[in-house]
DNA sequence: TGAGTATATAAGTATATACTGATATGCTAT
DNA sequence: ATAGCATATCAGTATATACTTATATACTCA
């Protein structure tokens, strides 16, 4: 029996879209698939400014596709899973190829930030 | 046995994503899931001028997401089933819902053309 | 406490986008 | 041919967006 998709009303799904729509946001959230990332590796692996980081992720934040989590002095990001849009995110985050390449380099350039 | 979604690279997945990232071009193509429609039809439902209607159906043309069929003076749209988004834009289209009164109310006002 | 690091916010700018009105193009039918 | 309708394109405009630099805030550790 095919289950049905959790509805999303259109401006909430277009709002959602629109966020996803750009491409250095979309590889956040593909790496925030499998992985808690904190800003300043989004910096490393980006080449943007910090600034710019930080704008993306409070845009995600704020329709709450990703939440936060500070351990001491770092801010972890990762995919809030209890968003009602989550279903949908990772419906077309199936089609997004690994970005995992990515985080494998910043743990050769011994940047990944780990901290338990 | 998870059959697994056919990758799109990143710089077109989110070119996709910044087009359905657009209320009014989301809503079009939740209508062209069930329909053809052509541009006066778009006009009527989404109260906008026709020359915008024309420049949103041109986006999902160019990248594909759309072909177009003439019909003696009108041009009929619908969903192109051969686009290698295909399969991301049905998916994504799951969670928008049913857009299916607009095309209703058209045919009450006797607004809807279909030529056989 | 104060220096150093991580992150957020503010302010400004260049570009992208969605729209409008005007005009061009293409088809139909008299 | 030409009038009438459907659609596409052009030009212009207002707003949104993604970025930068500068500064503020929050935390750590000596």
């Amino acid at each position: 029996m095919e289950v049905k998709a959790k509805e999303i009303e259109i401006e909430k799904a277009s709002m959602v879209l629109k966020l996803l729509g750009d491409k250095t946001r979309l590889s956040m959230m593909k790496l925030l698939e499998k992985n808690e990332c904190c800003v300043c590796e989004f910096v490393e692996i980006f080449s943007i400014s910090q600034s710019a980081i930080s704008q993306h992720l409070r845009k995600l934040r704020d329709v709450g596709l990703v939440k936060e989590n500070r351990k001491g002095q770092w801010i972890f990001y990762s995919l809030n899973k209890n968003s009602e849009l989550y279903e949908l995110v990772l419906n077309i985050l199936e089609f997004i190829p690994s970005q995992e390449d990515r985080i494998k380099k910043l743990e050769i350039q011994g940047l990944r930030i780990s901290c338990q």
